[in-house]
DNA sequence: GCTGTATATAACCATAAGGTTATCTAACTG
DNA sequence: CAGTTAGATAACCTTATGGTTATATACAGC
């Protein structure tokens, strides 16, 4: 029998929020509203592309939670969510002591105490 | 004239490993190298997946530059490799004053001090 | 109410991504 | 050498992604 094809959806946030950093451009966008709120237009100014190009990747920051957008007549302006990032962070947070210096300096350490207490053998 | 269709290719490295970062397989891939070295077999174990399917996230994971396989006999050990991961890191610093309370109580000090500055006029 | 501006939505297209099965290579083991 | 094990590669399928143009919506100003 042929096997389950599992549909593609339903991502979860840390998912969605790296799948929305993946992109130049939305980068970009996240560092233009980092300096202030900004509308549509604002935002589209810098890159060559079209205005629902823009939009997309509002929709895409959006769903990740990553900007949220208001509306005051007929303009949508967009701020920045930071929530997502600290996500990010503290998801990498734990990896640190492998490109830490000094965190890698304080395992060497633990790493000799436990050896010893091995070699000299202990209770529990 | 038709505009032109950019090839999508050429990712640049930071897009490549926040991707590679945008799939829980992969990234409880990183967990578990986070622990030490593995093999293939080993990295799959934990997945209901076909061993081409994990060969493909490793295939991501490395041109992402997050892992390294070496080679022992017909092993292909896998081993963490963290740079990218403090890039992203690095990325998000300048975005931590927008969670972070403390950060914001001494942007709200900085911003106080600004205006007094302002107020009572000064020489550079 | 008409016109222009700001933005979203829809429909479409090409390519990438994530998965599968089937096949190939390389190394150890008897 | 035959068989097994570890893994990569190829070919294929489906869905997602990033872009486009064309069209619709909502509001502001005359």
């Amino acid at each position: 029998m042929k096997a389950a094809r599992r549909t593609h959806s339903a991502t979860d946030p840390l998912s969605a929020t790296f799948a929305a950093l993946a992109d130049p451009t939305r980068r970009a966008i996240l560092a233009r509203l980092a300096s202030g709120p900004a509308t549509v237009k604002e935002l589209s100014a810098p890159f060559p592309m079209s205005g629902p190009g823009v939009s997309k990747h509002l929709r895409v920051l959006e769903r990740a939670g990553l900007i949220r957008q208001g509306r005051q007549a007929q303009w949508r302006p967009c701020r920045l969510e930071a929530t997502p990032l600290k996500d990010v962070t503290e998801w990498a947070e734990p990896y640190r002591r492998f490109w830490d210096e000094s965190f890698q300096r304080l395992d060497t350490y633990v790493q000799h105490l436990k050896e010893k207490e091995k070699h000299h053998g202990h209770r529990a």
